[in-house]
DNA sequence: TCGGACAATGTTATGATATAACATTTAAAA
DNA sequence: TTTTAAATGTTATATCATAACATTGTCCGA
């Protein structure tokens, strides 16, 4: 689970780089991108693993989430939070909806138990339009 | 959606290749742990493409599901289905249990459209340990 | 303030996953 | 049989992620 007593002052200035490069995006990004961005090498970052780390630390805090269907990272908009979240992915725009799951959880984890299983993390991903591009699409 | 009348008779020799080395693996398996295969070499098939073309066919027959959060693949072992799967990922033995999702699948995709995005599909993945596991871990 | 411990960083190289482009063959249908 | 679509073969390359090891920065207790 994210250390909710994290302090985002603590925040290293590679970490710092990072998360504020997420946060204006607004969008899913792979480490490549972030690495590509002018602030990015500004603040003397230059090698894939610099990011990873960045990246491994800010999910470790609960700050940013790793979205597996797309090899990409997305600022946590709701500040850290302790129960598992579901994404949203926009297929036309990229763009990415963060959903609580406070009680699909519990529905989905409880299914595991059912089957003995000890369920540590879940993680769900739902693909589709978002409101923007729904309407885009239906008036065209 | 799968296409649930898929007939497995019409499978290429490469796609049954595949196919029949996930089913033998009964866990997941990445697109070049399938190309190691010696079943597979046999098989004449000896470039990821290969590989990758054979996966992308059984996954739109259904037949084969990917888990986005170890990049593998897994043989669906509830023959074509056109609901929504979860996965049970054991961390300790790799192993995987395939859960349905019909009654989470409308809850989830119920609180995707209450914000008005139009859902696609669904993808859910939760790590933790087997029934086989779990007993090993709290009688050691 | 010093010094030890630990986290973070820098640097280079490489491993692992996935697709592009284009030629050829096979299978199915008209 | 012709023609059409799907599958395959082959080579090259794009994309995502980590290993290994040296160095630096930070914090806290003695």
């Amino acid at each position: 689970m994210a250390d909710v007593d994290a302090d985002p002052k603590k925040l290293t200035r590679n970490q710092q780089a990072v998360l504020a490069a997420l946060k204006g995006a607004g969008r899913p990004l792979t480490a490549y991108d972030v690495l590509g961005l002018p602030a990015i090498r500004k603040a003397g970052m230059k090698a894939p693993l610099t990011i990873y780390r960045a990246l491994d630390k800010l999910i470790a805090l609960g700050l940013v989430h790793r979205i597996e269907s797309l090899n990409a990272f997305v600022h946590c908009g709701h500040g850290p939070h302790d129960h598992a979240a579901g994404f949203l992915i926009c297929t036309d725009c990229g763009r990415t909806l963060e959903v609580h799951l406070e009680s699909c959880e519990n529905h989905l984890a409880g299914r595991a138990r059912d089957q003995g299983f000890a369920v540590d993390d879940v993680r769900v991903e739902m693909t589709g339009r978002c409101p923007d591009c729904a309407g885009r699409a239906a008036v065209p």
